[in-house]
RNA sequence: CGGGAAGUAGCGAAGCAUGGUAUCGCGCCCGGUUCGGGACCGGGAGAUCGCGGGUUCAAAUCCCGCCUUCCCGACCA
C-alpha cells in the first residue's frame, strides 16, 4: 500500500466536501452509523452511536436544566384536537403540520387526537387545573419528549417528521419575570451549545414572520454549518399571556385580583446532532468534539503475528488507567490491519486515537493522534491520563475557536442593498445588515436572495442610517442568511 | 407540495432497448499468511430484483398504481 499524500483522505466512501456538502452529510449520517431510514417518509432510526451523542447533550443540557430550578415531567403523546384549536394563531401555524390519530380499538374516535408537534396545549390545560395563587408560581418544568410534525422536505437530523426534543414550560407571575426566563434559558442554551459542542451562536431576536406562532416574542440561538449557511440551534419563546387566556390559566395576585399567568415555551431538539456534523466534519469524516464524543478514545493495538500475547495486556491496562480516570474509551481488538482501524475511527469522528505497539511498549510510551489536526505524538506512560486531559482539552478549544474562526469569516457587513445581494449571492455566510423593521422588507428580502432574517442581536442597539432595502430609518441590525 | 432523478445481496454498480429466473467489485463467514495509515491466497454463504396489481407459456426487463430516497424550488426545530 503507497503511502498517500499528507491530509488526503482515506475514506472512500464518503463523498468530499467541497464536491457535493449535501451529499457528504448524508454519507457521514450513515457510514458513522448515527442514523438510517426507517419505512416510513422523514422517519429516521437513531442508531446507537447516535443515540449515545444525543444522551450526552441530553446529560449535559439536563443538568444546567435543573440547576436552573426546573424539574422534569412527562405529558401525553396525544392532545384531544380541540385543545390545539384554542390559541388561534398557533394552531394556523402548525394545523399543515399535524398528524391526527382518527381510530383506537377498531373503532372510529368521537374526538380526533393530534400527535403533539409540541405541548403547549396539553401542558397549558393541565397548568390550569394546577395553578391558583400566585403562591403556586413559578412553575418552572421541563419535559424530554418525541414529537412529530409533518415536513414536507426532511433530512436525518435536520428535519424529520418525528424527533426528539426536550420543552420547557414556565408560567410566571409578572411580565417581567417571564422575559427573564425566556433570555436565561436562552444564554443557557448558548452557553451549553458552546461549552459542549464547541459551536459558537449568535444570540437575538426572532423577526415577527419567524417568531413561534402564538408567542409574543422569539429569541434563537443561530449557527453557521460548514457550507455557509445558517441553522436554527434553540430557540425560546416568550408566550407573553397569550396562552394563558386560550387556556385559561389564572392566578390570584397578591393584590386579590384574578389574572392570566405569563408563560415561556424553549426547545433544543436531535438537530443539534446534525448541526454538530455540519460544523465539525471533514472529508474524512465526522469530528466530535470530545465532551459529546461517545467515545473520547480509541485504542489501537499495533504488532506482529502474536499481539493477542504481546501488546493486548498493555492496551487494556492503558484503557483501565484511562477508564478509571474518566474518560469514555473504546479499545478496537478487532482482527483488522491498523490502518483500517485508523481510517474506521476517525470515519466515526474518535477525537483522539492512542496507538501501542511493541516499540511504544519498549520506550514506556504511547502513540497519540489528534482528530482534529492529525497531529501525532509520543506521551510517555507516566502521567498519561493527565496529559490525555490536556489534549482533549485542547481538542475541544481547538474546535471552537476553528468555528469561531470560520463564522468570523464568513460574517460580512453590507453598505448598500447591491453589495449586500453581492455578499449572499457569492461567499455564503451571514450578512450584517440596518433593517427597518418592517415585515415587506423582509419578504422582498428572500424573494431576491433567498436569505432571512436569522436574529436580530440582543444588544437592541439602533444603527443609524437606513434600512438595507428601503429608505426608512433602520430600527435594527439584522444577521441574515441562507439557512437550512 | 410542484419539477427532475433513482430503488437489483450489507455498500456501490451491471443486466432492462430486443422478456427465458441474476453478474461484478467491496464487505461478510471459514482456513492460512499478515499487521506502525483501508493486506494477500484458498474456500464459502448471502437477492421474494422497493411494494401491489396487470400483460404473457414465461417479467428485474413491458403496462398501471403506490411507497421510499436524492437533487432543485415554495413551507418548517
Amino acid at each position: 500500500m503507497a503511502k498517500k499524500p499528507e491530509g488526503e483522505s482515506f475514506v472512500t466512501e464518503i463523498t468530499p466536501r467541497s464536491h457535493d456538502f449535501s451529499r457528504w452529510y448524508l454519507d457521514v449520517v450513515r457510514r458513522a452509523e448515527l442514523a438510517d431510514y426507517s419505512p416510513v417518509k422523514g422517519c429516521m432510526v437513531i442508531r446507537p452511536y447516535g443515540y449515545a451523542i444525543w444522551e450526552l447533550i441530553q446529560q449535559a443540557l439536563d443538568k444546567r436544566i435543573k440547576a436552573t430550578g426546573h424539574v422534569n415531567a412527562y405529558f401525553p403523546l396525544f392532545i384531544p384536537e380541540g385543545l390545539l384549536m384554542k390559541e388561534a394563531e398557533h394552531v394556523e401555524g402548525f394545523a399543515p403540520q399535524v398528524a391526527y390519530v382518527t381510530h383506537g380499538g377498531g373503532e372510529e374516535l368521537e374526538e380526533k387526537l393530534i400527535v403533539r408537534p409540541t405541548s403547549e396545549a396539553i401542558i397549558g390545560t393541565m397548568y390550569a387545573k394546577w395553578i391558583q395563587s400566585w403562591r403556586d408560581l413559578p412553575v418552572l418544568i421541563n419535559q424530554w419528549a418525541n414529537v412529530v410534525r409533518w415536513e414536507k422536505v426532511t433530512r436525518p437530523f435536520l428535519r424529520t417528521t418525528e424527533f426528539l426534543w426536550q420543552e420547557g414550560h414556565t408560567a410566571h407571575e409578572t411580565e417581567a419575570e417571564a422575559e427573564e426566563e425566556t433570555l436565561k434559558i436562552l444564554d443557557l442554551y448558548k452557553e451549553t451549545v458552546e461549552t459542549e459542542l464547541a459551536m459558537p451562536v449568535i444570540a437575538g431576536r426572532k423577526s415577527e414572520s419567524e417568531k413561534f406562532a402564538g408567542a409574543l416574542r422569539t429569541y434563537s440561538i443561530e449557527a453557521l454549518m460548514g457550507d455557509g449557511r445558517a441553522l436554527q440551534a434553540g430557540t425560546s419563546h416568550n408566550l407573553g399571556q397569550n396562552f394563558a387566556k386560550a387556556f385559561d390559566i389564572t392566578f390570584q395576585a397578591r393584590d386579590k385580583s384574578v389574572q392570566h399567568v405569563w408563560g415561556t415555551s424553549w426547545g433544543v431538539t436531535t438537530r443539534l446532532i446534525g448541526a454538530a456534523i455540519m460544523v465539525h466534519g471533514d472529508d474524512s469524516g465526522l469530528v466530535l468534539p470530545p465532551r459529546v464524543a461517545p467515545f473520547q478514545i480509541v485504542i489501537v493495538p499495533i504488532g506482529r503475528d502474536n499481539w493477542r500475547e504481546t501488546v493486548l495486556p498493555r492496551a487494556k491496562q492503558i484503557q483501565d488507567t484511562l477508564v478509571a480516570a474518566g474518560f469514555r474509551v473504546t479499545l478496537d481488538e478487532r482482527d483488522e490491519r491498523p490502518g483500517w482501524k485508523f481510517s474506521e475511527w476517525e470515519m466515526r469522528g474518535v477525537p483522539l486515537r492512542i496507538e501501542i505497539g511493541p516499540k511504544d511498549i519498549e520506550k514506556f510510551q504511547v502513540l497519540t493522534a489528534r482528530r482534529d489536526t492529525r497531529e501525532k505524538a509520543g506521551v510517555p506512560m507516566d502521567g498519561l491520563a493527565a496529559r490525555v486531559r490536556e489534549i482533549l482539552d485542547d481538542i475541544q478549544r481547538n474546535l471552537f475557536e476553528r468555528a469561531v474562526t470560520f463564522r468570523d469569516e464568513h460574517t460580512q457587513r453590507a453598505a448598500s442593498y447591491d453589495q449586500f445581494k453581492d455578499l449572499l449571492e457569492g461567499r455564503p455566510g451571514f450578512v450584517i445588515a440596518p433593517w427597518c423593521g418592517s415585515a415587506a422588507c423582509e419578504a422582498h428580502i428572500k424573494t431576491d436572495t433567498q436569505a432571512t432574517i436569522r436574529n436580530i442581536p440582543m444588544s437592541g442597539a439602533v444603527p443609524a442610517g437606513t434600512c438595507i432595502r428601503c429608505d426608512s430609518p433602520a430600527q435594527s441590525e439584522a444577521w441574515f442568511a441562507k439557512a437550512y
